[in-house]
DNA sequence: CACATGTGCAACCACGTTGTTGCACAGTAC
DNA sequence: GTACTGTGCAACAACGTGGTTGCACATGTG
């Protein structure tokens, strides 16, 4: 919990994550120059991003492909669900369509 | 969005936050003791719950009065749903129940 | 083989975070 | 006024983070 709502923290790792969602997997060389920084950099946020489960590597010959995963997100959101669900309605409804676990 | 996430990321500053959304407002005095940190340490985690706005200080004589806000809670939420829900029926529900914004 | 390209590793720097302690200051109570 | 208690401020240590660069290594391709 603590590594996904870091992980989420930084706007680049954000944009990243938000990135492999949205097109689908790629590897960190193909990742950087849509970013500001430098490839090292997005590899170093892909780390983060894993450790957190938010991203699954899988080598395929000598690439390394990233692939997102949203259970975590499920996670992260469910815990803000059910923290504020005693005094607002809309978290108290999540809590409802995700289940209280 | 950053901010709060960052927030987040602390098992302290989650585990104050809880404590002030299930028992209401207290004192950064009267919530030290129970966790393992100084006070100082406690008000400063209060600061940034602040920054993030998931918490707001109110001053009552020579008291501060915190108390959560759920608000960023939402926000956060919703931006784990909306970034996921192509990829999870569940997040994609919760965009349904907390609207695209 | 020779060459190009994708990855991995390590060192390094600047900066922010988490925690501490010590002390000053402001209200409240006697 | 004096004494107590809650806050605020500042300095400091230790550590993690985000970023860089440089170079070695592995894997395809001509």
């Amino acid at each position: 919990m603590d590594a996904v709502f870091a992980a989420l923290a930084d706007p680049t790792r954000r944009a990243v994550l938000q990135r492999l969602l949205e097109d689908g997997p790629a590897t960190a060389t193909a990742l950087a120059p849509a970013f500001p920084v430098s490839r090292q950099a997005v590899v170093k946020h892909l780390g983060v991003l894993g450790d957190a489960g938010l991203v699954t590597a899988t080598r395929d010959g000598r690439e390394v492909r990233y692939a997102a995963r949203t259970e975590p997100m499920v996670e992260a959101a469910s815990w803000l669900a059910r923290a504020g669900a005693q005094w607002d309605a809309r978290l108290a409804r999540l809590v409802r369509q995700l289940g209280p676990r």
